[in-house]
DNA sequence: TCAAAAGTGTTGAGTCTACACCCATGT
DNA sequence: ACATGGGTGTAGACTCAACACTTTTGA
């Protein structure tokens, strides 16, 4: 022990070179376009918040929100600031979407980032853009063709198409190599698709799709969510079954739409950590 | 592109005050106890690579496999090169389990790490332990009792006791607190027991579980491997049918146990990415 | 010969899909 | 009235756990 405080009062952190590291955050939300019908549930997009840069590098290119890490924050306080900083709103269901840590994805030098995923609730879905820069909506779709996954994100009349290759590396990482010049800043189109996949995947075993909805939703709010990211539809009444299991009723019933009211469901939690 | 060009010559990423980055590796591999009867299959166990630190901090504790990242390097290669460095062998299956980057997990200063797994072949368990510290292999078992989960890591008389709490944040990230004293160094209880949630969940599903055998194996290897990791048992004949997915026949077959002679299996390539 | 593992077949319970059908609502 | 979504029931296909059974080997 008292080796030890010795050691630390004379090692210099400072001493070594290092990389700087920053975070970069896909957050998701859920968008109704406009109803043709009054009655007709309206088509929901799933979207991405991206960020119009300000400054150098990629001026004028789409990218992420994120920044560096300070000092006293964590990564995810960190990723937290930053949505926080764009949206005005406070991020649900954050998760660590992977590394990333190419030599020259930075032009300014050494640039790790720790991405992040996370969600907003559909109802809080503003569009701040708090900073100097403009934040937008991009709705986004992945198609895959000929072993490239093409991610396309969609705002009004400005369409940013990026092609993808899957790349697996000797020790069997799996990454996403940037095939021809993408429409997005650094690797962003390779952290989207990343944080896509891995949503996607959540999505269709329940998880994450609670985090687009209010604490109460109908079983159909639900459903649409699910098909919305998954992009696969299933017949109502097999996905009420399927979902009884995640969750429970609230007594409270919805209504004010041109047809019969729904059961108020909510989250239920699920006993035993695992 | 002009003016990109001068922000750039101008731009001193020097001057920010930055954090440092690492990365621990969590290695497993499959040890096999020594057989009782010349026909029985010896008892498998999942191990873990730890080195006992020979330097401060944190001297003579026991920690994972790790180091500084350094500027030529992605975080994957620097995490590649580590394993390499202890045990000589390149790991399979490298994948990132998450950032850990509490404010004071490292007494050095502000150091974050980027956790990997990573899988050695049954067939490569070497224990090297190249550099001045001390390599061992470490049988590895987690319980779970009344909210805590209880992190066991054993060699010989040598048992380090780990118990630790799920703790959820408001933005939905989940971490898992060190309860009392880890006898582990840094936050390597915690980063250890992330990493074997996430290898139970794919083992489950038959994801990683090659990756600790050669490249032909019998379908009751496959078996006794995600038995060792789930940490449940299934009727073999059942077993075979779910497997059946998963690989294929080479032709060949294995022989020389006192027992009838089985088929070898290889993985098979699911075709189409996701 | 026999212990141990390899491998096949079967049965019954449960789950999933597709589809048919009735219910409740606000305009 | 009626379009629209809410909600239940059910037959057939499929999946899965459990168990009984046969095969093959080396000592």
């Amino acid at each position: 022990m008292e080796s030890e405080k010795k050691f630390l009062e004379v090692y210099d952190i400072e001493s070594y070179d290092r990389p700087s590291v920053a975070t970069d955050i896909v957050v998701y939300a859920i968008r109704e376009d406009d109803s043709d019908s009054f009655r007709k549930d309206p088509e929901k997009k799933l979207s991405v918040l991206m960020i119009e840069r300000g400054e150098h590098p990629f001026k004028n290119k789409w990218a992420l929100p994120g920044g560096f890490v300070r000092m006293d924050e964590t990564v995810p306080q960190a990723a937290i600031r930053e949505v926080k900083e764009e949206t005005g709103v406070t991020p649900s269901a954050l998760f660590c979407t992977g590394v990333f840590s190419g030599l020259s994805r930075d032009p300014r030098g050494r640039i790790i980032s720790n991405a992040f995923t996370c969600i907003l609730k559909n109802t809080e879905s503003t569009t701040a853009g708090s900073d100097a820069d403009r934040a937008e909506w991009f709705d986004i779709s992945v198609r895959e063709e000929d072993n490239e996954y093409i991610l396309t994100l969609v705002k009004d009349d400005i369409s940013l198409v990026s092609r993808l290759r899957k790349a697996e590396d000797v020790a069997g990482i799996t990454s996403y190599s940037i095939q021809a010049d993408s429409p997005l800043a650094f690797d962003h189109a390779e952290i989207i698709l990343t944080s896509f996949l891995q949503l996607r995947e959540k999505a269709e075993s329940f998880g994450l799709i609670f985090d687009f909805l209010p604490a109460e939703f109908t079983l159909a709010e639900l459903q649409k969510v699910q098909e919305t990211i998954t992009g696969r539809v299933s017949a109502a009444a097999n996905f009420r079954r399927k979902a009884s299991e995640y969750v429970e009723e609230t007594g409270n019933t919805s209504g004010g739409a041109g047809h019969r009211p729904a059961m108020l469901y909510r989250k239920k939690v699920q006993k035993n950590a695992e």
